[in-house]
DNA sequence: AATATATTAGGACGTACGTCCTAATTAAAA
DNA sequence: TTTTAATTAGGACGTACGTCCTAATATATT
C-alpha cells in the first residue's frame, strides 16, 4: 500500500480520529498532524469537514461490503457466517473496550449532531442488516430473519457499549459465546 | 416546584440538552438561553462546564436511586421490578427514538473526550447493575445474577441505539417483550 | 527545456466558545 | 432606613476552530 495518495491518507487518519475521539472532537489540526501535512491543504482535496467525514462513511461502506463478501466466501453454512459478524467483537476488543462500536458510536454522535450524514452512517448499519437478515433466512428462518438480524445487530450495539463503560473483555467473550450458541440453537430447530 | 433556584434550572436545562445535544456541543449560550440568564451570571452558579456537568450526572444519579427505591416498593416480586427496568424503554421511547439511551450516549460521550468525569457517569451504569443484580438474586439465581444483570443492561443498550438510528418505535416493543419473557422463564426454571 | 497543471505550505480572516471581570441590581440583615 | 451580602447582566479577553487566499513547489506534458 505505498500508492496511497495524500487524499486516502487524510481519509485514513480522520476515520481513526473519529473512532477514537469523535467527529465534532477532531479538529483539522489533529488530522493534518496525523498525516503530516499543513491544515491549509486539506481545503485543496475537501471543501469542508462534512466532506471528509462522507469520505470517511464511504471507505467504511466499502470496507464492510468487501468483509461481508469474504464471510460469504470463507464460510459456507450461514450459521457459520453470522458466527464470522459476532466475532467482529473478539477480534476488536481492544478497541472496542476503549471506544466502542465505529458505527454504533459515530450514528449516536451524528444523531445528536443533527449532521446531514446520519442517513449514510445508518446505512453501515442497514448493510449489516440485510446480510444477516439474509443469513438467517437460509438458516430456515425466512419469516423472522428481519427480526433475528436486528436483534443480533442490538445485542452486539449494547455489549459494545457496556464493554467500553465497564472496560471489561470477559463480558464481551461471555456474551459472543451466548449469541453464538443461540444461532446454534436456531440451526436445530430450524423447522 | 416553584420554588427552584436558578441552580435548579441549569442543572435541568444543562440535562435535557447534554441529552439532546451532547455535552460538547451544548455551549453556555444554548444554556443561558434555555434558562433566560445571562451567560456571565453562569460563572457565579458554576466555576467551570464541568462542573455543570457533574451537577448534572448528581441529579441524574439521585433520580436513578429514587426511581429504583420507588421500583422495589411498588413491586413485591422480583421478576416484575426487572420488569420495570425493561419498561423504561417503552416509557421513554419517543426520546429514545431520537436521542438514543441518556446514559449510554453519555458514557459514549465521554470516553471518546477521555473525560475526567467518565468514573462518574458510569456510576449510572453500576447503579443499575446492582440493583439489577440484587432483582436477579432474589429471584434465585444467585450464582449468576451479576452476569444476567449486565446481560439485560446490554441488551436495553443495544435496543435503544438501534431503536435511534433506524427510528423503529416497534422494534423496541419487541425486544422488550422478548427481554421480560426471558426473566419469566427465569422465574419458572429457578431451581 | 519550457510550459502548464497539480499539489502543498503557511498565514489571514471571521466566528464561536469558555472564561473572567466589574458594575448594577436585588434581597437580606442590622 | 442603612448597610451588607447575594445575585445578575453585559461585556472583555484569549484561544481554537473552520474556512479561505495566495505564493511556492513539485509533477506532468509538450
Amino acid at each position: 500500500m505505498n500508492n496511497m495518495t495524500t487524499y486516502d491518507h487524510i481519509v485514513e487518519a480522520a476515520d481513526q480520529l473519529f473512532y477514537m475521539q469523535g467527529y465534532e472532537h477532531t479538529s483539522f489540526a489533529d488530522i493534518a498532524e496525523a498525516v503530516q501535512i499543513s491544515r491549509g491543504n486539506f481545503y485543496y482535496h475537501f471543501k469542508a469537514k462534512d466532506e471528509i467525514l462522507d469520505a470517511v462513511i464511504n471507505v467504511r461502506l466499502a470496507n464492510t461490503r468487501q468483509m461481508l463478501e469474504q464471510w460469504e466466501i470463507e464460510a459456507k453454512q450461514p450459521a457459520d457466517r453470522i458466527h464470522s459478524f459476532i466475532n467482529i467483537l473478539i477480534v476488536n476488543r481492544a478497541k472496542i473496550k476503549r471506544y466502542g462500536c465505529p458505527v454504533g458510536t459515530l450514528s449516536t454522535e451524528l444523531a445528536k449532531l443533527n449532521h446531514a450524514s446520519q442517513t449514510e452512517v445508518n446505512e453501515l448499519f442497514t448493510l449489516f442488516r440485510t446480510w444477516l437478515r439474509r443469513q438467517f433466512s437460509l438458516l430456515g428462518h425466512k419469516n423472522d430473519a428481519d427480526q433475528q438480524a436486528m436483534h443480533i445487530l442490538a445485542r452486539s450495539q449494547g455489549v459494545a457499549t457496556l464493554a467500553s463503560a465497564f472496560h471489561d473483555e470477559k463480558f464481551i467473550k461471555r456474551e459472543v459465546r451466548q449469541m453464538c450458541d443461540w444461532v446454534d440453537s436456531l440451526v436445530e430447530n430450524r423447522n
